[in-house]
DNA sequence: TCGCGGTATCAATGGACGTCGATATGTGCC
DNA sequence: GGCACATATCGACGTCCATTGATACCGCGA
């Protein structure tokens, strides 16, 4: 695994010849990639679609069972991942809970996006 | 699952009230999570990292697999996972393969990110 | 307090994914 | 051609995750 590599200010030489930066770290990798599973299915998308383009930017679950082609149990159970990720505020208002975006946790994502 | 509720113009009218507008479709849903999907790992992250910190914006195979803690098929894997995606151009040189970002399927990816 | 509608938890299951060693392919050099 | 090096593919294994029916919890009105 390891070679024999010349250690420069920029980072290190490599056997094809450019010099390459160290990566991103392993703790800080992982933190990203976990913020961005959450994001990554289809159903959660949906989810997060309906409560953006809905009144005041939030949304209750009987907004979203009836939109999306998963049983309750399943909707509950990706609401719970996106607020556990930190993107989504959960509400309780009397027999209906109601959900809101964490616009700063989705800035944040953007920001550590390559490119 | 269905429910009696009255279709308007901004949406549907649920039982607790408000109006949710249509949700995201589930091709387009589907698609935006592959793409997610490709970035959603660690491994991939730090070597998306690598390609963005090179000189020139690209970097070979040699760059990233002495910085990343996988064995080099692994590397081979998660490039191709990449490149599938659309996320990286693959070109080779002589022995070395290099790979540089595509900037335009980055964007599209923060277009579409909520918030 | 009882019942009811809305929401959350649980256990089970099937499929997708990351990882690796072994091996194949591919490229340049002698 | 034959060797050495860089990269890609393959097969197998273990783990994680989305989904669901059944069920428990919770707040409200009668």
């Amino acid at each position: 695994m390891t070679v024999d590599v010349a250690t420069t200010a920029a980072g290190v030489r490599t056997p094809c010849g450019s010099t390459a930066p160290p990566p991103l770290a392993g703790d800080e990798a992982r933190r990203r990639a976990d913020l961005l599973k959450a994001l990554a299915d289809p159903v959660r998308l949906q989810l997060l679609s309906v409560i953006e383009e809905s009144d005041g930017h939030e949304a209750c679950v009987c907004d979203m069972t009836d939109r999306v082609d998963v049983a309750q149990p399943t909707v509950s159970h990706h609401l719970k991942v996106l607020v556990e990720a930190g993107l989504l505020h959960r509400e309780r208002r009397g027999s209906w809970a109601w959900f809101r975006l964490d616009t700063a946790r989705l800035a944040e994502i953007r920001a550590f996006l390559p490119g």
